[in-house]
DNA sequence: CGCAACATGTAAGCGGTTACATGATTAC
DNA sequence: GTAATCATGTAACCGCTTACATGTTGCG
């Protein structure tokens, strides 16, 4: 499951372009699946190469033309391979938790500032499923519901953990740095 | 924040060989950053040049030479840099939600095969957190505890919300697939 | 006037994974 | 006897990120 598959299973929900796709990886998919320009467009042209999906050239007006994407029968095959994969990873690779690991080392004003940010971030996923739900979530698969709700509920495990064990970070653990300015 | 310096972290709470670290990166580390040999080694070789560690060879009888890392002054003014950064990643690259959203093009039977091989594994690691609570916490710095509950709880939404929401996947999305044979 | 959105791509580089290479000891 | 543990490394490869390259339209 590369970024590849994940562009072909996009696509057989309907045509797109690469931006449109990477309008998706953006939002409904950004939680668990960050893709870029730089991945996306070489990914949808080996796609091509390989007759998983067949690419429409929609001339346009100022601008580039758009390449819209549809899947063909032979990528639809191999989706459903893809799909039969029964022990797909589920890897975080979390800066966050390693740096928190040291707080110890750090002062007090440094662990704030990273907490906050932490939970600025997992706001903002949390406003935008709001937004999912309360517009375009009814004409979604079940899938992508089960998704929406699995992202919500740890965004919202993570800002209730944050917000009752911060206090761990800061009361002790002065031992090294000691709270005063050397 | 990559594997040199997670790698210079652990080092600060003690000296250790390549193969320690292994285990740590496994055990308290292992379900927020994966690190293997191939990563490891030459991250200490590295870390070694640049001066950051000191490397004592042990020799040992039957085995290579044990190959013992120790932070050096230098070495701590560099990570206490690195823990500088106001907004660490936190980032989850997920085959598993990906297939999910694509659920509704699977047989119930592979996604009961997904679904449970997802709880085992976050068993797995609820199994490991409950030991490290029984044993080795108590001597843990308050970060490492803070680190260890944010991933217990984590793990209990995970298999929480799959349990609750199964379902979903379950009893409808039978339009492309419908259930029987084709 | 400047910035965001629209629209596509290439190429270098980096960081990490996987596989290979070696080999003794200990526990089942 | 066979597997796991101890112990270190190299090198090829792969996939993704980042930066570069280009240009129009429309909004504030």
């Amino acid at each position: 499951m590369d970024v590849k598959t994940v562009c072909l299973g996009m696509l057989s929900d309907g045509e797109a372009s690469g931006y449109d796709l990477k309008k998706q990886f953006e939002s409904s998919f950004g939680h668990f699946f960050a893709a870029g320009f730089g991945s996306i467009y070489p990914a949808l042209s080996s796609l091509a190469d390989e007759g998983l999906v067949r690419c429409t050239d929609v001339p346009q007006e100022g601008r580039p033309d758009r390449k819209v994407y549809t899947v063909t029968d032979q990528g639809h095959q191999h989706l459903l391979k893809a799909l039969e994969n029964p022990a797909p990873s589920h890897k975080v690779r979390s800066e966050f938790l390693a740096m928190m690991c040291f707080a110890h080392l750090m002062r007090p004003q440094q662990i704030e500032a990273v907490l906050d940010n932490r939970l600025e971030e997992t706001d903002r996923y949390l406003k935008m499923f709001d937004e999912f739900e309360t517009s375009c979530m009814e004409d979604w698969p079940q899938g992508m519901k089960f998704v929406l709700g699995f992202g919500k509920a740890i965004m919202q495990t993570i800002t209730q953990y944050i917000d009752e064990n911060r206090h761990m970070l800061l009361e002790e653990g002065k031992s090294e740095h000691r709270t005063a300015s050397a």
